[in-house]
DNA sequence: GAGTGGTCTAGACCACTAG
DNA sequence: TAGTGGTCTAGACCACTCC
């Protein structure tokens, strides 16, 4: 006996990529309205509908009122990439994490700065570079600039023993990005900090975070040699 | 008048989202019930449900049955990163958009590929190297491996006109992958066809690809000098 | 064992939009 | 303007897990 006390949202998810997998609907093709679906599969129209509505987040159809539900043409999938603190990153590997102030200055706002934040001139920012060490082997350099005026007591903060990171996340939560990811060679600081010949390859991502729309910091995380940020989807 | 006729979900995700910023809720702490909050809303335990989950699948609370609904305390965000086909990726910039196939052969599975893909010994694979062209400047270098027994009449097609990445997304829609950024020195291939010095930092991609689990192809893609990959969350 | 979230149902009204 | 998805409601039962 398989029977079943009502179809989950699940199977209907899955059912449905099964028929899209197998070109029973192929690309660009209309599905059934919802209520069509819910007569087939025996359920309420909701259950068809939470299941449709997920696989539109992911991306694999479309839907428009009026217009019915569509097999999207050219997939544009999403990677999700976990953003986690560093130590927090480091402690996952199961690796000793050490966090070292490098420099923390209050400066005038760099005109570069003022125009990626979008802050006033001459507000002045603390400008601030750390290190995190994994197992006492250099794992990341961070170089950051907080905007003062939107978190007035970071100046009470000396960040000798908490990361910026960190400390941000507790003042500041849930806040709003941009991300950047590239490749960078290593100059200067990075290549002393990080313990490899100039010019090296380092994977780099940058940040510029708001919070209820006042831009409070910019950072430049630069990791180690080699680092790769990996995920599924 | 501003009268609504009922709560929308999306109004409570957004009080809470106050709350939690605001600190009424502070990090680590229990939010009522779906009960209490929807007694508070005036609105059905359905409507506050789907503002709590949503709010959970974002990373901002997490809820347990029986334990409650409660804001993490350190929070991980994900970055949803976009990843589509290059074409589409160049002609979203208003480029001209230009491919060119470098090399195609068949030959036996190299080891370290066996391993990646878990496909038997002895294997063939067809080996791929192209290249992707904006506005007649190098874009991206791509070198691919497909497993010619998850896709056998892919020994049909050329790859003169059409490259392999929109072929596959075509044959082999919605698959499953695995991710992995970093940065690269130019070498070989890489600094002739990107045009580039020898050791110049590179952004590259490399992803497997499965179709209802089995493996069907690895691909390194390498991006032009400067190339940044963005985001927002 | 009891309390909380997870989900399904049946019905309703609304909002958008294709034709 | 008619058809489709978007959402809310009120109620129900279930599954997990903390005490």
């Amino acid at each position: 006996m398989t029977n079943q006390k009502s179809v989950s949202f699940q199977d209907i998810r899955e059912e449905v990529i099964d028929r899209i997998q197998t070109r029973i609907w192929p690309q660009g093709s209309l599905l059934p309205t919802e209520l069509e679906l819910a007569a087939e599969f025996g359920c309420a129209r909701a259950t068809v509908n939470r299941a449709l509505r997920e696989l539109a987040e992911q991306g694999i159809v479309t839907r428009k009122r009026k217009g019915g539900t569509r097999v999207v043409t050219t997939p544009v999938k999403h990677a999700k990439l976990p953003i986690a603190v560093v130590r927090q990153t480091i402690e996952d590997m199961n690796a000793g994490y050490r966090y070292a102030l490098v420099s923390r200055t209050l400066i005038d706002c760099p005109a570069w700065l003022q125009a990626k934040l979008g802050i006033p001139e001459g507000a002045q920012v603390l400008h601030l570079q750390c290190m995190h060490h994994a197992d006492n082997r250099p794992f990341q350099f961070e170089e950051r600039w907080i905007n003062v005026n939107a978190v007035p007591h970071v100046m009470d903060e000396g960040f000798l023993t908490v990361g910026p990171n960190e400390w941000l996340l507790a003042e500041v939560p849930f806040s709003n990005a941009e991300i950047a990811f590239s490749a960078v060679p290593a100059t200067g600081h990075l290549q002393e900090f990080l313990s490899v010949p100039t010019g090296t390859p380092l994977f780099q991502l940058e940040r510029t975070t708001w919070f209820r729309n006042d831009p409070v910091t910019f950072v430049r995380m630069t990791f180690h040699q080699g680092y790769q940020m990996r995920t599924t989807y």
